[in-house]
DNA sequence: TTTTTTGCAAAACCTTTGCAGTTGG
DNA sequence: CCAACTGCAAAGGTTTTGCAAAAAA
């Protein structure tokens, strides 16, 4: 099955009208549906399917990363679930409620900004007219400098990726 | 060991001078480093390390993939080589004096587009006047949709990524 | 000879798939 | 009841690692 993304995301503003949504497109309301749930409503942050299976590290029952990642993918079809990257690692994945954000990730530190889509309004309208394309950069981040690793010169040597989520 | 990207490119525009540059930073000039470099010199265009161990599927005699990798990452430290991302995937690899390209994918169809950096300077302006970030795109592409399938309003159903490295 | 590098095999990491059994409607 | 869904186990794709053997210098 090809992953689903940029499909409209559905009104859904807590687990009961999520629920709903599942069962008007016909879905099962099975126990690991609810369960993935009731994690990605508990957090407004993005997470790794690893994350979500584990139930938010025991704050809800654990299920399957097989049955996690099949499920993400049916709600993201639905339009519950985006979901994006960070360069390398895992995927991560968001209730569709959550406000849209925009990432820049430091290709020397790794470091990561998010960014309301406001901010980016102006550089997706030089792209547009520089080359025709409509820039998301909802699902792949924008990668460079920051302000910091800019200004030191400083390259090349990567910190790690670690928990930088905002 | 980190991976070492954005390291200043050493200038070796032949094999010899190539091997030269190896000599010259105290690191053995093996068999493997040898075939690696003809592969890398042989084409301009972006390898995966599978192509690579495969000598460009028999053109040059095939090395073992681990050693692909290591030797991408020595080269890439001493400026040799560089490489970036298009979306999943495996990583692509080329000799660092071919030509700085910057690249958009489509969320949609996944099509790629190579661009010369100076198509993409006043993106690059906006970038940095709105968040005081330095924008590269040749770590990580430009997402968004492009020209076809923004006007179409296509989305979501991703076709494959396969073979459009320009 | 000494130190680096290799080849191989194994593992790690993220994600997908096959399948038989369970369950929601 | 029966199609949809699950858990488990296995596999797939990409990259990394450990280690003893080989080869550069």
């Amino acid at each position: 099955m090809a992953r689903a993304h940029n499909v409209p995301a559905l009104h859904a503003p807590d687990l009961d009208s999520a629920v709903a949504a599942l069962r008007g497109h016909g879905l099962r309301v099975s126990a690991a549906r609810r369960l993935l749930l009731e994690s990605l409503y508990r957090s407004d942050d993005p997470l790794t399917a690893e994350r979500l299976a584990s139930g938010l590290d025991g704050q809800v029952p654990r299920s399957d990363v097989a049955s996690v990642y099949r499920n993400l993918e049916t709600l993201e079809q639905v339009g519950l679930v985006k979901h994006f990257h960070l360069g390398h690692g895992s995927g991560l994945y968001v209730r569709a409620g959550t406000a849209v954000r925009e990432y820049l990730i430091c290709d020397s530190c790794a470091t990561v900004r998010a960014l309301p889509p406001a901010e980016l309004d102006r550089v997706r309208d030089a792209v547009r007219e520089d080359t025709d394309w409509e820039a998301r950069f909802t699902h792949f981040p924008i990668s460079g400098l920051c302000p910091d690793c800019r200004s030191t010169g400083r390259e090349g040597r990567s910190r790690r990726l670690e928990g930088v989520i905002p």
